[in-house]
RNA sequence: GGCUGUAUAGCUCAGUUGGUUAGAGCACUCGCUUCAUACGUGAGGGGUCAUAAGUUCAAAUCUUAUUACAGCCA
């Protein structure tokens, strides 16, 4: 019953990964970690796509086998998840066995069910962006036709299978309607929508002029569509063909599809029909995020402005990241990325409002009760920040339900506003001389506030919140979302508090 | 060209079914505090809610038009 199955797209290795990638898999992983911590049993996938006719030719120009090609530059991708901190519990490449014998299971069923048919395509072919286009969609560029991306087109005449995608309208449609959080957010939804509506015309589902792909059953001359290919990987990990594998029962339909906003049709539209078509359960959601831009700017290859997550982590650090890109916009949005922005949230949120809560709150037991966690005798208002924190989590898993991260930890950083005021309000170096025990009860207080803190903050940044629970010595067994109602155990020996996150200081080089 | 959205404080945005003086964070000004990472806290300034017309006892919220921007499709 508790099972979460999450995925990223698998990504096309030919690409640098960026802060695009990451920030789809940090999702991910946050929802992942946040199911986990709420006791349920997760898979959370990621991988890489490393078919293509652009992969072979850039193995083809480094002189080394398209294989030796993409083990290289899929580890790219598996170093940004270990950079990242990410804890999927498998990574997809798509050039594996495992793959392409679903791949082709599902083509076979797909034949089977009558859904596939052999023809002849004409049209204008790109390579780089690997499709088609109608003489209508190009543009005249000196002369020369190019895609509406800019990439060069040729005439191209070639035999290819076909998927009946115009058959599946009415029933998209259906599930669209029936299922009114299927496509999130909704302004996804309302153009997924509209394209269906505009009607829906067969699928090349096979390609002929290169090698580089899983191959058609019984036709080697022919290689599956990138998406058909692609799109597969979801169910791979699940040890499909075999459909009576536990994985499988366990966690199909996958609960939440993660992607890009670019890639939102393939998903919604094509994945949902290739499903049916072959028979098998629907994914529960897809989810389409926005794009970051940089200071304002477009993000693009042309424009050198393309942001490494692996800069982001070494000049800000990994926490302060994660945080960041899931604090400084509502996910769905396109968000800009700013130095100032991220400053100001490195600084204000984390260093001063979080960090100097529990700096100040645990300096005070180290210096004044002899580094023990003092014997509480709570009052009604202490009871009730605690409460109120205790109640954040309820708000969190709503909030990430719908995939609203900034919402989530809004309602966090709302609970912290509200512990640096109680300190304020009580002031414990003021008790320090006048009453011992209510210093005490006050700094347990505090104590309690960022044991839960800190279980609620796992998910979001996973080393700094375990470093506060390492703080207060809470044992690795008690910070699940269960434990959140227990109490901090007072007598219990802490060390000297650490800095958990330093400020931001800008350096010289501006 | 068609469709769908967006337009609210200097900046980034929230504003549920129309209902009292339009909210938050950052930035800014002034007070308080000194435990803490020069950190915290309180108060304050700042908005004709894109423009115009309309519906209504009442509009940031509904309708229409215009402008700008974004996305999807062609």
């Amino acid at each position: 019953m508790n099972n979460y199955y999450i995925t990223t797209p698998i990504y096309y290795v030919n690409d640098k990964p960026h802060i695009g990638h990451a920030y789809t898999s940090l999702a991910c992983d946050i929802l992942a970690r946040f199911k986990r911590l709420d006791g349920f049993d997760v898979h959370f996938l990621t991988g890489t796509d490393e078919h293509g006719q652009k992969v072979e030719k850039s193995a083809q120009a480094k002189n080394i086998n398209p294989q030796e090609f993409t083990d290289n530059v899929s580890q790219n991708f598996r170093d940004l998840a270990d950079l990242m901190n990410f804890s999927n519990d498998d990574f997809i490449r798509t050039t594996e066995n495992r793959h392409k014998q679903a791949c082709q299971k599902l083509w076979q069923e797909l034949e089977k069910n009558g859904h596939i048919y052999l023809d002849k395509y004409s049209g204008w072919y790109s390579v780089r962006d690997e499709a088609y286009y109608t003489e209508s969609e190009l543009i005249d560029k000196d002369g020369k036709k190019l895609a509406p991306t800019g990439a060069e087109v040729e005439w191209v005449e070639e035999e290819s299978y076909f998927f009946d995608l115009s058959k599946w309208q009415d029933k998209l449609l259906k599930l669209y309607d029936e299922n009114p959080d299927f496509i999130a957010p909704k302004s996804r939804r309302n153009e997924v929508i509209s394209f269906v509506k505009d009607g829906l015309k067969d699928l090349s589902v096979s390609r002929t002029a290169f090698s580089w792909g899983v191959k058609v059953p019984n036709n080697d001359k022919h290689i599956m569509y990138v998406w058909v290919d692609a799109l597969t990987n979801y169910l791979t990990t699940l040890g499909y063909p075999d459909e009576k594998n536990k994985k499988f029962e366990k966690y199909w339909g996958a609960d939440l599809h993660m992607v890009g906003k670019d890639i939102i049709r393939f998903h919604a539209v094509y994945w949902p029909a290739l499903l049916m078509a072959s028979g098998l359960d629907l994914p529960k959601r897809i989810f389409a995020h926005g794009w970051w831009t940089n200071e304002g700017e477009k993000i693009s290859k042309s424009l050198g402005n393309v942001i490494d997550p692996v800069d982001l982590v070494e000049k800000y650090g990994l926490d302060q990241t994660r945080y960041f890109l899931m604090r400084e916009i509502s996910f769905g949005n396109d968000g800009d990325f700013s130095r100032q922005a991220m400053i100001s949230r490195t600084n204000s949120d984390l260093a001063n409002d979080i960090g100097n809560f529990c700096q100040r709150s645990l300096s005070m037991v180290f210096k004044n009760c002899e580094s023990i966690i003092p014997n509480p005798n709570l009052n009604d208002g202490d009871n009730e920040i605690i409460n109120n924190a205790k109640q954040c989590l309820e708000t969190v898993r709503l909030n990430l339900d719908k995939q609203e991260f900034n919402k989530a930890l809004e309602s966090i950083w709302k609970i912290v506003g509200q512990a640096n005021k109680y300190v304020d309000d009580n002031a414990p170096w003021a008790l320090k001389n006048t009453d011992l025990d209510r210093m005490g009860t006050v700094l347990y207080t505090c104590g309690e506030l960022i044991r839960i803190f800190g279980i609620l903050l796992q998910p979001f940044i996973p080393n700094s919140a375990s470093k506060m629970l390492d703080l207060i010595a809470i044992p690795e067994e008690q910070r699940t979302f269960k434990n959140i109602n227990n109490s901090l155990q007072s007598g219990v020996k802490i060390d000297k508090p650490q800095v958990i996150f330093p400020r931001y200081v800008e350096q010289d080089d501006g």
